[in-house]
DNA sequence: TTGATTTTTTGACAAATGTCAAGGAACAGT
DNA sequence: ACTGTTCCTTGACATTTGTCAAAAAATCAA
């Protein structure tokens, strides 16, 4: 499939693998298509897919209160989406994972997964440099909403990932941002626009 | 070293290790004292070692527009301090760690740990395991700044946490917190003190 | 296309937090 | 204990952001 040639592109751009280990992994992996709504991940479903997104757009979110949805992570082309919490312990996830658009993805099982760490080596040191590449980005993320206002975070926003102003409502980046909405109009309509 | 082992004691929480890995993780493990104000990773130093606290206190910051210190993590006993951005890319670290108290740490270089993975692939799935552990508590404390005020991110630290308000000043608390020294003084007065 | 529904924008006001300034408390070094 | 320094608290006011309500714009389904 071209799309499994895609994620072990993405994969070897962390450390490159023996072919042993490419094609255990290739027979690993699964494509699977979401509908526009559709949850990868339910609320408080137990999260034992990893998914890597081939085309589409996702969105985490969990229920505030039980009443209004905050968003934590969008997740475009070339992302992982994974619920950590639940897919390290099993237990029932807070949050959801959910396509925004139809979205295409490649999973593998945490069954599959956890034998190939058994079996590779090398695929325990890339779940470990990937898990830390992660970190980086979760460390830059809690800087970045310790330091920066609304409207700072919009603008690097737009410099990041300017896609998602396209693709995904101005209501779920309100969420996303830690802002309301009307806020973040304010903000759009101060910019001149765009 | 009695400190040794309790290092050992806190990873075989994660997983088990054989004697063998245990070992050698041993033969790798340096104990070094720091005092107060005395810096682990200085500003734009490049961080090549990860220290476990043993006894004391640190803090990770950063310079704001070169003037003002924000602090982003403090580490107590039993925490794992490091600027993993650059122990990671060995790239001079936009934060310092520093003692707040007089602080016993253990610490293993860079180039030791990359040996042992390469040695043992139960260490090096004992560092995808922490990563991915830190990961899952760097997510927990993104959702706490994207909902909660500052009253109930300090109410927060002070259930989790409660030894850090005995020992860290509190300009540097309101500076983790996110807000004015003013601020959280008025918080503070407001819940009849303690 | 049309009408219904949802989303976004705008205005008015309220609440939370920041900034500046001053006074008081705690602390460190002598 | 004294004194100078730093840290913490308090007050007044400014700024940012939230909330509610209504209008405008965009989207969706038939």
């Amino acid at each position: 499939m071209h799309s499994e040639v895609d994620f072990i592109t993405y994969l070897e751009a962390f450390i490159p693998l023996s072919v042993e280990a490419k094609m255990a992994l290739s027979g690993a992996l699964k494509v699977r298509q979401y509908a526009k709504r559709e949850h990868i991940v339910p609320l408080n479903g137990v999260n034992d897919v990893i998914s890597f997104v081939v085309k589409g757009c996702v969105r985490e979110y969990y229920l505030n209160e039980q009443t209004e949805e905050v968003v934590v992570w969008f997740g475009l082309e070339k992302d992982i989406a994974v619920s950590l919490p639940s897919f390290i312990s099993q237990q029932p996830s807070h949050t959801a994972i959910q396509a925004i658009e139809p979205t295409k993805v490649i999973q593998i099982s945490r069954e599959n997964l956890y034998q190939l760490y058994d079996q590779f080596h090398e695929i325990e040191r890339l779940g470990r440099i990937i898990a830390e590449h992660y970190l980086m980005n979760s460390d830059a993320y809690i800087k970045e909403l310790q330091t920066q206002n609304a409207a700072e975070r919009y603008q690097h926003l737009m410099e990041q990932k300017p896609q998602i102003l396209q693709r995904v409502p101005l209501s779920m980046i309100a969420s996303f941002l830690g802002i309301s909405g009307e806020t973040l109009s304010r903000i759009r309509s101060k910019r001149a626009n765009y």
